[in-house]
DNA sequence: CTACCAATCTGGTATGACCAATCTGCCCGG
DNA sequence: CCGGGCAGATTGGTCATACCAGATTGGTAG
């Protein structure tokens, strides 16, 4: 006998399906900032994997703010109210968890705010360079609709390339995040093909208005756009509780 | 024989400080996006710890997006611009690391647009117990300011609270991740107890205008306190080449 | 009832081994 | 001399075991 692992799993999955597995845990069990939760080799035992995986698994959750190792003492949670990360929500999109409906329509409105200034910047410093790089990501989603392709990351790109446009890494860090929380949802909003032509000529509005250096006309284009945006997803949230 | 630790290292340091060890050890090589780092084996080796312990830390870096590892081949440096995570660099912070100059004045360059807007919601959207919240920092930082402490630690929650005043938890979390990497450089701030009482009379000017539901003062509010924090490390950076 | 001590639990860490996919380079046939 | 194919080295992924040291806890002795 060379080895002999309990479950002959040659490839579990995803990457972290362990924290996919960590996360609705510690959701079910109702559990309080403060509380703790079990202990690595318990959850080593009771997940059926090695204390290691459990430990690299952890390590992220500490990173995240969602959990605190105390040595000598356990594991414990961490309040989600000012100590929760955004990058937790990106992690949770990825591994399939939706947000709740409070949290969808928090990041839309959030969008909304830092967008619209963030085109104003753009209208005030783009540089030649950035309005290539927005033209190009027009004419691919142009290309896109024609093709009949979901628009969402097309849409992300334009969106992500206008606040790259503003020069400021960190804003373009922030967006992003929310962007890679999103495009599960971004998808299905596009699902529908009627909403990517309008949502086109909206970014084209927009393109025009940083081209022409009119922060106040690319505000207003970017702020009509996401209202319609949160509109939406205020409607849709309205009519079916049901979770997108 | 019972057990043979090189290094009889009891407690090592700081809970992260392999990563302390580990970003440096990235940045000095100067390598590019997309190139691979040494193997886990090499690394541990290298560190005289683990491959456990390399193991957890990469995979909080992976998290983090800094690092990709991509089995059977190899463990590769992200890009920075698009993928580059705000959890990074309140990371980074917490190790000690100092940001980029021109990061820290993108820094405050985004809270000032944030948190314009946030005050412009908090004076419309706020309730009896956040103002009471507010009240009560108030109190804490007259306080502060009284027994000649610094400031740093109350101006931060001050923020926060005016911004957990919007009623969007989401924007919270952003806002909070700036307050935690800036900490240290919020405390320089402070040091010259001048600037402390005029944070606090405009903080107060601030919470009259949201307690009045003034969107308008409070913005403008808001934006004056911010560009003379900007305004500051502006002229501190142009003098002196030397991080902070 | 209190003070103290020992067993236990916990996270932190190192070691060693195996798996499976990938990559590398050598060897052999054309 | 060139090109294809196979074997071995490499690499991340995983598990099991063992030990450390501080914290906790329980019971016992005073």
């Amino acid at each position: 006998m060379t080895n002999l692992p309990g479950t002959s799993d040659p490839v579990s999955g995803d990457r972290s399906s362990l924290i996919g597995r960590l996360l609705p845990f510690i959701a079910e069990r109702r559990l309080q900032a403060g509380d703790r939760i079990p202990s690595e080799r318990e959850l080593a035992e009771r997940f059926g994997v090695g204390r290691g995986a459990v430990r690299e698994a952890l390590a992220v959750l500490e990173a995240l703010r969602i959990v605190e190792r105390r040595p000598y003492s356990g594991i414990y949670l961490c309040a989600v109210a000012r100590q929760g990360s955004i990058e937790a929500m990106v992690l949770q999109a990825e591994l399939g968890v939706p947000l709740a409906e409070e949290e969808v329509l928090e990041v839309v409105e959030l969008r909304r705010i830092m967008e619209m200034q963030a085109v104003r910047l753009a209208a005030e410093r783009r540089h030649e360079e950035d309005i290539a790089r927005i033209d190009a990501v027009l004419a691919e989603g142009a290309q896109a609709i024609a093709a009949g392709e979901n628009l969402a990351d097309n849409d992300a790109a334009f969106h992500l390339t206008m606040v790259e446009a503003t020069g400021n890494h960190v804003f373009l860090r922030v967006v992003n995040a929310f962007y890679l929380m999103s495009r599960n949802r971004r998808r299905a909003y596009f699902r529908d093909g009627t909403r990517a032509p309008l949502s086109h000529a909206q970014h084209v509005a927009m393109r025009d208005a940083v081209t022409a250096g009119d922060p106040d006309r690319a505000e207003a284009a970017m702020g009509g756009h996401l209202r319609g945006v949160e509109g939406y997803w205020l409607e849709l949230l309205r009519r079916g509780p049901g979770e997108i």
